[in-house]
DNA sequence: ACGAGGTGTCGAACCGGTTCGAGCAAGGAG
DNA sequence: CTCCTTGCTCGAACCGGTTCGACACCTCGT
């Protein structure tokens, strides 16, 4: 079942079977319809190993994400699924990599052993040791996130920085003056993930701007931590009425502990944040919120790292996202507060 | 940087270098550190492609599930990771493969191709094309559910049948007489998809047992569904006390439904079903439910892959799980009625 | 009639590993 | 001292494709 048999069945070499599948080179019509006929009553399909032997390339990407205990997200879940459908349309398959750093073994794997022709980033620090460390090999690969560091790579990311600064600027037009910014876990911000820095960022520059008095929390994600930190929120200052999370798995406890302490949501405080759309409307009332476009994102960082594959010197390009936020239910004007407007 | 180079270096053969690396021969102690050291310097990974092409093996598993569309749901997610590392764990990569029938490019292009040691198939159907392919094929597989014909094969499943009859138990001892049961998307139910058949299963056939009278329901897999369904549950009887879901997504729209028809959770009605438990514990109030055990399922059908492909001619393996339903906070004793044993 | 150019096919080399059979040297048994 | 192991190493073949150069044949122009 190799194309050496083809080859034979059909009475030609193996160079033409070759041929007559790649269309590299001229075949007849005769020969051709013989050896499609061959293969179609063998069901003969070419080795993958051989092929990516052959011609160096092994048409699988790797996707290298964060190892588990960092809990999966909604978020992450639409981005495999929208990259793995984005991949097959380029005829590309997706290799699973669970990986933190340059020096895991799953790293050295993907890149070592040549496994896959390119590879998509997630989950990106400021300084991130995997992608200077790509990009010095010049091997194909798109980062879902900027690094600090962002002019000439190859990347697709959410403007964290401008999506926290618009949820503050959406609660202090609500007349908000107290307001909380609910971050990703503490070791994820300690190591530098730039989603939770650019967010934070964002969020604080935006809140001075608006003279807001603000406290920031980090936040485990996870439903009973979520709940956990909007204790902590109304102990340190029980006049806060509003919050903007980063945290969708934390979610559904900030909206417990808010049920729990006898605050309705919208009418005595405000939830914004930044979370996949399927996943503001499972909670009720369903949250305002800057919808991350993870399906969109998978597909262009696809899109972007084939064509780097396939023009290995093109110049850099990347997308920077920045969504709308999306009215829903879940904010609404400060208790007691008059526009500022009016 | 091939092994070539790796022998020139180090004074040896080709072969040498290889048995240096495999300990299939044995290699003398002053030539091995000669070649580690080269190797070290040089930084060398050996081909994957080469390796796999020569041995037969590409130390890779497939992970096929259904195309998108459906929604992935939350345990889906879980699923994927935990099978990722415990894969990792057994120096097997996971190549992701959306397919739902036999004859999808993307499912040709894992076994024709030989991509694959062996393949993890989710979603079964009860007649599944893909099941019987590849148990003809004799190729290593293990399914995530069971067909119709479970006798000898290669399986990791959720007792779907126990799990609902379990509930169905559960609403009844706590005096409750009208129950609806809400199943996955009708789609999958007409496909044939086993755990909404032995979800329904189970749920008729135990509520039967215990007189209760029971209206089921397909339900799409996403929070808007949800509340729409739950609206047809009040609508066709309003009489109706408490509800078993197996659908994980739809389950913050039935909360939303039940919310905004005034009933209370669990004063008013009860709420109960087969969700993971990182999912059961995000909605308020936290849902009493068969925790699917996802990070278990993904370990032990790479165990049970792992052990077939690694010896082929074993005899079929299977595990049947059915978690005890975790008692939270969504189900309560049906208002205005006795316990039947008080 | 003859060379130029184009088409279709073939054999051989190559990709980068693994594995088998054989050979050589050193060490132990008889 | 010879014979047999045993330990170590090497060359060659092989896995199953792709690709290059060569060549045969046909057609066309002159």
């Amino acid at each position: 079942m190799n194309i050496g048999e083809i080859a034979k069945r059909a009475g030609v070499s193996r160079s033409t079977v070759s041929y007559a599948l790649s269309g590299k080179r001229s075949v007849s019509e005769e020969t051709r319809r013989k050896i499609q006929q061959v293969i179609d009553e063998l069901g003969y399909r070419p080795n993958a190993s051989a092929r990516a032997l052959a011609n160096g390339r092994t048409s699988t990407i790797g996707l290298v994400f964060p190892p588990a205990g960092n809990h999966y997200t909604g978020m992450q879940l639409d981005f495999i699924g929208s990259v793995v459908e984005a991949a097959a349309v380029h005829d590309y398959d997706v290799l699973l990599s669970p990986s933190g750093v340059d020096s895991d073994r799953s790293f050295q794997r993907l890149l070592g052993e040549r496994r896959v022709d390119g590879a998509i980033l997630m989950e990106i620090r400021l300084e991130d040791d995997r992608v200077d460390h790509l990009a010095e090999l010049e091997f194909p690969a798109v980062a879902i996130g900027r690094t600090a560091h962002p002019e000439n790579g190859w990347w697709v990311s959410l403007d964290h920085t401008a999506l926290a600064a618009a949820c503050v600027h959406h609660l202090a037009d609500l007349g908000h003056r107290r307001v909380a910014f609910v971050n990703r876990p503490e070791q994820l911000l300690r190591a530098g993930y730039e989603s939770a820095h650019r967010g934070l960022d964002g969020f604080t520059k935006a809140a001075a701007e608006r003279g807001l008095t603000v406290r920031t929390y980090c936040c485990g994600d996870d439903a009973a931590s979520g709940q956990a930190c909007l204790e902590r929120i109304l102990h340190d200052d029980p006049a806060t009425t509003a919050l903007v999370t980063l945290n969708e798995a934390a979610l559904g406890g900030l909206y417990r502990g808010l049920a729990k302490a006898g605050r309705h949501v919208p009418r005595d405080f405000s939830v914004t944040g930044v979370v996949a759309s399927r996943w503001a409307e499972t909670v009720t009332p369903q949250l305002t919120a800057a919808d991350v476009p993870a399906e969109e994102m998978g597909r262009r960082a696809v899109d972007l790292l084939v064509e780097r594959i396939e023009h290995p010197t093109a110049p850099g390009r990347h997308h920077l996202l920045a969504p709308p936020i999306s009215l829903r239910a879940s904010t609404g004007p400060a208790t007691g507060t008059s526009f500022p407007e009016a």
